[in-house]
DNA sequence: CGGCGAATTGACGGTAATCAAGCGACGTGG
DNA sequence: CCACGTCGCTTGATTACCGTCAATTCGCCG
C-alpha cells in the first residue's frame, strides 16, 4: 500500500462516519490534501506522554487504547478509539497521552498546524470536532463513575454491554487481551480472568478456548450486575 | 440585585477569564442580548440528569459539582466548577448530568438554541468552547487515572495541591464538605477523614477547629505521596 | 515434543468500606 | 443562660473485596 493517497477520500472508508462526514466532497479537497495514510502494526505507540503533539490523525481501520501512566510506572487506560475516531489535540502545545494500536490500525494523519488552518476555513468540521469532544467527554465521566464506585463484576458487565451496543448479535470478539481489559477497567489480569470466570460459571456467557471470543447467553443477567 | 442586567458584560467579573474573553466587546453584544443573571443557594440543583437540556451558562461567582448517579442511588462527583467555567452542551439533546451549587453562585444564563445561535456567528467563542471542552477531557481523563490507580492517601494529596495551585499561598479554604469530597475522590467521609488526621500527625497539613481551612506545611511531602 | 506467553486457579494479606459510637460546634427554645 | 437536638466530623472494630505472589494449565508455534 503506499504511503499517501489523499485524493481517494470520496471512497474512504470512514467517509460517513468520521469527522470527513460534516463536509462535502469539494471542502474535503483540502483536507484531502494535508493527509498521509500510515499503517501502524499492533502493539506500535502512536504518540507519547509529553510529546511535542504534532499530529492528529482520523483512524481508518483497526482500534488503540489512550493511556496514562503514574509517576511510578502503572498503567491507566483512559479510552479505547476504532474506526471513524479522531485523535489528537489541536490547539494543545503537548499531549498528554500515549496511544497503543491494539491491533493492526490505518491511521489518516494530518499535521496538526495544517489540521488548524483546515478547521478555521471549514466551521462545519470544526463543529464536528466539538460534539465529538463532548462526546468524549460524557464518555470519560461514565467511566469515573465506573472506576470509581463500581464493584469488579459490575465493570465486567458493563463493559461486555458497551461491546455489546456495537455488534447488534449477542456476541462479542474482544479486541484485547485480558491485561488491557485490566488497564481499562482499573483492575488486575486475576481478577479479570475470575470474572470471567465466575460469569461462565453462572451460564450468562461462553466463551471459546482463547477466551478472546464470547457469546453473552443472558443479557437480562448482566444488564443487572452491571450496576452493583 | 436584579434578575436580568446583559448590558453591564463589559465590566462583568469574568469578562477576561471566562467564554466571553475570546470576543471583543462589540461581539459580546450579541451574547449579552440572550444572558440572564441568576443567582443560586448553596445546595440548589442547577439541572438534573435526563432533563431536556435547555440551558447553558457562564458561572460568575461561586462553585458547583457535576455529579452522576448509578442506578442504585451511589453518587461520584465528576468535575468541580468554579468562576469563569462554562456549563451546558450545546448541541446535545438531552443532559447527562446533575449539578449542585456548593456555595452561593452567580450565574450568567443562556437559552440553549439562542446560545447555539450566536456560537454559529462568532467562530471565536466556538474555537474557545472547543478548547474549553479539550481541557475539561483531559481532567477528567487524568481523574480516571486518580480513581482507578491511586491510594487514599494520594488521592487526598492530589486534591490538596491541586486546590494549592490556584490559590499562590500554602493554606486552602475546602469549598466543600467531607461528603463532597469524597463524593469526588471515590471514597467514603470516614477515610477522607482518616487520611486527614493522618496528614495531620505527621505535620505535613494543619487545620482549623472546623476542619475546613488547611495550612500545607510540607508541600514537598504532599508531592511525595500524590501518586502512590 | 518442547518452549513460550497468556490465562487460569489458589492462598494470603492489605486497604478501604461498613457498621457503630462518640465528639464538638452551633442554633433554638425553654 | 443552659439544656437539647442536629449536623458534620472523628474514631474504633470488623469485614469484604481485590491485589499480590505463586503455581499450574492452556493454546500456539517451532
Amino acid at each position: 500500500m503506499t504511503p499517501s493517497q489523499p485524493s481517494h477520500c470520496h471512497d474512504c472508508l470512514i467517509r460517513d462516519s468520521s469527522l470527513c462526514a460534516s463536509l462535502c466532497d469539494a471542502e474535503l479537497a483540502t483536507l484531502s490534501k494535508i493527509s498521509r495514510r500510515k499503517a501502524v502494526p499492533a502493539g506500535a505507540v502512536i504518540s507519547w506522554e509529553g510529546d511535542d503533539n504534532a499530529l492528529c490523525a482520523n483512524i481508518v481501520s483497526g482500534s488503540l487504547k489512550l493511556m496514562k501512566t503514574t509517576a511510578d510506572g502503572r498503567e491507566q487506560t483512559v479510552g479505547l478509539l476504532s474506526d471513524g475516531d479522531f485523535i489528537g489535540q489541536p490547539f494543545a502545545e503537548s499531549g498528554s497521552l500515549t496511544a497503543i494500536a491494539l491491533s493492526e490500525t490505518m491511521l489518516c494523519l494530518y499535521p496538526r498546524a495544517s489540521f488548524e488552518r483546515v478547521m478555521s476555513d471549514q466551521p462545519k468540521l470544526e463543529r464536528a470536532l466539538l460534539e465529538r469532544t463532548m462526546r468524549s467527554l460524557n464518555e470519560a465521566r461514565e467511566r469515573q463513575l465506573t472506576l470509581a464506585r463500581k464493584s469488579a463484576k459490575a465493570r465486567i458487565a458493563s463493559f461486555l454491554l458497551d461491546l455489546l451496543r456495537d455488534r447488534s448479535s449477542g456476541s462479542v470478539e474482544l479486541p484485547m487481551s485480558r491485561g488491557d481489559i485490566g488497564d481499562y477497567l482499573g483492575l488486575t489480569i486475576e481478577t479479570v480472568s475470575r470474572q470471567f470466570t465466575e460469569l461462565k460459571s453462572a451460564g450468562i456467557i461462553a466463551a471459546d478456548r482463547g477466551g478472546r471470543s464470547i457469546s453473552v447467553d443472558d443479557v437480562a443477567a448482566l444488564q443487572s450486575l452491571a450496576d452493583d
